[in-house]
DNA sequence: CGCACCCCGACAAGACTGGTCGGAATTCCA
DNA sequence: TGGAATTCCGACCAGTCTTGTCGGGGTGCG
């Protein structure tokens, strides 16, 4: 279970343009945005398409056009990024790639069914509770503490 | 961000052991293990083979041979599993997949890190609080309670 | 008009997932 | 002693997903 790019330049990018003005401010072109993040500029074009699609940035079309955030930083959460460059934050895989037709229909009592449901609640809780803000400063803040040890059950 | 069959097959395998009696009781055979559970034969075996070098299960070579669970199963979490089964619960991508090799070096102070370490933090902490017993009765049991709604914040 | 920029779908190399296969080693049993 | 059953293990392979790239079209500024 892993993190992929398109989550991870999604947030570098909404951090990037949280920290460029607000809509008053020009917007930001995609290709300097790259430049300055030193990412692959086509594909942070194809991340931004999807972060405007999402509505969490918004466009000006022509020259001197560019990207600025669709709302403060303080309204926009991890996950909502993550839920706009991915598709969803945590996919439900027996909904997905159901295991067996039988097995996974919502009609039998599959004992599995329940941990994945309660895992994918924690996940959106959790990331739903980090706003953009909270990665603009420079201290970790107390939501994220390490809270350090928590070793294998075994 | 989703449970591979790895896993998927690792809980289905691991309860149906559960349920088979313990050390006492003949060892079950990966094969029939298979056929009850209609699980790719070969693939099963590949998958209790990891489960044994993660000390999950233990095995009876040769004719009357089989597996058997190492520990109670109350013992065993959905981690364990998930951990023997995949190498890990939550890759850390900042580590195995660096975006860029200064953002991402421990030195540097990146902002979006923490994060992922306080999702894995949690995703660790839940997985490693449901035990295989949790996943033999047909009730859901208190820690899996679906809480009705948890809306995008959006 | 020409340039800068966004919009959008198609394509592609490499990695990963989900298995399959072939064969060696071990143990039981007739 | 010779199968037969079974675990052990690495190699292989097809399909999908990831991580981009490319080419062209639309749009607004100067
Ligand atoms: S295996 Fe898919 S719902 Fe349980
Ligand atoms: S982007 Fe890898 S540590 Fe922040």
């Amino acid at each position: 279970m892993r993190i992929t790019t398109w989550t991870e330049y999604s947030l570098i990018i909404s951090i990037h343009l949280a920290k460029r003005g607000r809509r008053g401010a020009s917007p930001v072109a995609a290709r300097e945005l790259a430049e300055v993040e030193r990412l692959p500029a086509d594909y942070v074009e194809q991340i931004l398409l999807r972060l405007r699609r999402a509505g969490i940035v918004e466009s000006v079309r022509g020259a001197k056009g560019g990207y600025f955030l669709a709302r403060e930083p303080g309204l926009i959460t991890v996950r909502d990024v993550m839920a706009a460059s991915e598709h969803q934050t945590f996919e439900m895989n027996c909904d997905t790639h159901p295991v067996d037709a039988d097995r996974c229909s919502p009609s039998s009592a599959c004992a599995i069914r329940p941990v994945w449901q309660g895992l994918q609640r924690r996940i959106d809780d959790f990331l739903g509770s980090v706003p953009l803000t909270e990665l603009l400063r420079d201290e970790p803040g107390p939501e994220l503490v390490p809270l350090t040890s928590s070793p294998a059950s075994s």
